[in-house]
DNA sequence: CTATTAAACGATAATAATTATCGTTTGTCA
DNA sequence: TGACAAACGATAATTATTATCGTTTAATAG
């Protein structure tokens, strides 16, 4: 809205390589409103208004520019389908943000332990699930 | 394969309050043979040459009865569609397995911290990012 | 060891999320 | 002010998952 924000939203298409466009700003913009972790249905609900010829396919391409370009990240990445852990013992992962590989890696080996003391909102902890996200050996190389 | 295995499945069954089928003894115990985050089609694939005629829906119907059991468990929760997060601030989430809800928590409530020195394999760590799986207050009332 | 009955199964249609295609429009840059 | 690549909208296609429904099978009571 304001020129500030404006001129942020130019710098970063341009750092990012991308154009300028109406839709795309509109949808940084309906993003920089929102809280919590909308889905791109969300998203494109929320930009209708400004734009109600905008189709939800520019939505999705856009949400993954600003992602790829670092501007927004993902809640949690996704592997395109369930997966089942076949490991019974407590451990963590290593997730690889580029071919999406995921490694067992146990909390010892991590460094970090202990449940914590009390959680806002009454929250009833059963199960600390770590993510490590990066970039796999291979991926590196690749690079 | 063997008596004691096939003991514990039954128990598990009984416990959980299903009926010991064929079609389920045998997805069970791929699942105990595989290795890693296998997707349904995955486990699919290895349980069809023991029951050529299997639907992938029985699969998937058995897959769900086994985590709602709690005989194993899925990787990572999933939401029905990818999330973006609003939030640039790091931090981590509180996620109820009943609502599904995500709840932001910072680093520092959470009382978990500290970088590890070196990872396995050479992986390249950009984030921790750390969910914890639990029951919100509303879904513990509900209950 | 049967008969009853609810649960489970297989086939397949339906749904939901996401991606691909393609002709048209619009920024970018010389 | 063009030329051209990038982006857009419409929509078809794909993928993952779930629902439906007629048939089969496991549980169990007698
Ligand atoms: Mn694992
Ligand atoms: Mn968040
Ligand atoms: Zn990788
Ligand atoms: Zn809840």
């Amino acid at each position: 809205m304001n020129a500030a924000e404006i001129r942020e939203f130019r710098d970063a298409c341009s750092a990012a390589g991308i154009a300028v466009t109406h839709q795309r700003q509109v949808v940084w913009q309906a993003l920089r409103s929102m809280h919590g972790h909308p889905s791109p249905e969300e998203i494109y609900e929320r930009v209708r208004p400004r734009i109600p010829a905008i189709s939800l396919a520019t939505v999705y391409k856009n949400i993954h520019l600003f992602i790829e370009s670092g501007m927004f990240r993902e809640v949690s990445l996704h592997h395109g389908s369930m997966r089942v852990e076949t490991n019974p013992e407590p451990h963590h992962h290593l997730v690889c943000r580029v071919c999406k590989s995921i490694r067992d890696i146990d909390a010892e080996t991590l460094g970090v332990a202990g449940k914590p003391r009390r959680l806002p909102d009454g929250f009833l902890a059963e199960r600390y699930a770590i993510d490590i996200l990066g970039l796999c050996a291979k991926c590196q190389k690749s690079m």
